[in-house]
DNA sequence: TAATTTAACTAACAATTGTTAGTTTACTGT
DNA sequence: ACAGTAAACTAACAATTGTTAGTTAAATTA
């Protein structure tokens, strides 16, 4: 029982390259390059490069749903949630950089499961949504356009895969903590 | 004399398809049917995509440098910095929401201009970076990693691109508010 | 050992890519 | 009317693209 699939070092490998330059930059070959094989070999394993992409970001996406179903139903206030928020982006993008870039820049290549894949997200951003309306309506969160603060805070947690490889010596607790207290206190003494 | 060059009409028309499926997904034929010409036709006024993309993402990056250029010598507070740095953003992005997709998404398309571009970036981080620090040494902001406040502000900042279409209703001024109060205050009460 | 599976290979394909060369058309200023 | 220019066109190119077919070598299972 191997530990990595040969489709899920693939995958790995596709990710990596995807970061770097972007989904419809890569080339199958440049994949096979990176694994040193040939560009063919990669069939034997994954059906298309479109299904690369897919496997990348529908399993990205599913898990932040599933993130997000146990936070809206857990009896916690409303700032507690925003924090557990926070730290399931921290934990998820520390655990794949790379698929999380193809899951931001890349999906509007995805073609049968485009749809699928806007819906987790609209699906998302909606609980997102609930959770800062509620706190607002239960004071816990100011009176402020509830767009801006989704927009800011999700646009802050989306890009945390271009920043989180820079600062590795940063501790994940430690940055949960600390983007904690940026996001929902500000920066201002 | 003419308000909008060619050239300037096919930039326009190929960043406004570099933001729907990124630079390297786009082809000349792309573009050029977008404009209701042939592909050809284009390098009667441009030299090659390279030069498109270069000309987008050069302009904006330079609006962005003489931007911080001024805000970094006026003499307010850090606080006040902050605000103005969060106007700059606003204030481009809202004039150019298709170019900020290609200096947000497509900067590492660019061959020779690309050390350049790095160079503007990374000045410009430090900039800011130098605004926040003194803000903490000032005792304006809180003494939290500036790197996880620069990276949280500015990736909110960095991403607006993406949200001012699709809130056309909410003033700049207003936005500018809104935002400058999320972003320095947070958004707990 | 024999049979099966896994995973690589070579060779080739049809389509698409950015770009060039050469030509034509229509407007502008003299 | 004429020359010059701006901006479109057709046709073609060499390179690159994702993918398939058919084959081979090694590892695993019976």
């Amino acid at each position: 029982m191997k530990i990595e699939t040969r489709k899920q070092q693939i995958i790995n490998a596709a990710a990596t390259l995807f970061k770097e330059k972007g989904y419809s930059a890569v080339t199958m070959r440049d994949i096979a390059k990176s694994m040193g094989i040939k560009a063919s070999s990669l069939y034997n394993h994954i059906s298309s490069k479109q299904d690369i992409l897919t496997t990348i970001i529908i399993s990205l996406a599913e898990e932040f749903t599933n993130g997000m179903d146990v936070i809206k139903t857990s009896q916690i206030d409303s700032i507690e949630k925003l924090k557990q928020i926070i730290s399931l982006h921290i934990s998820i993008t520390t655990s794949n950089t790379f698929g999380m870039s193809s899951l931001n820049s890349d999906w509007m290549h995805l073609e049968e499961r485009l749809d699928y894949y806007l819906k987790l997200r609209d699906d998302y951003e909606e609980n997102f949504r609930c959770i800062i309306i509620n706190g607002i309506k239960n004071k816990e969160i100011i009176d402020v356009n509830p767009e801006v603060m989704l927009f800011s805070i999700l646009s802050t947690l989306r890009s945390l895969y271009l920043w989180i490889p820079k600062k590795e010596d940063l501790k994940q607790e430690e940055l949960v903590e600390n983007l904690s207290q940026v996001l929902i206190s500000g920066v201002q003494k």
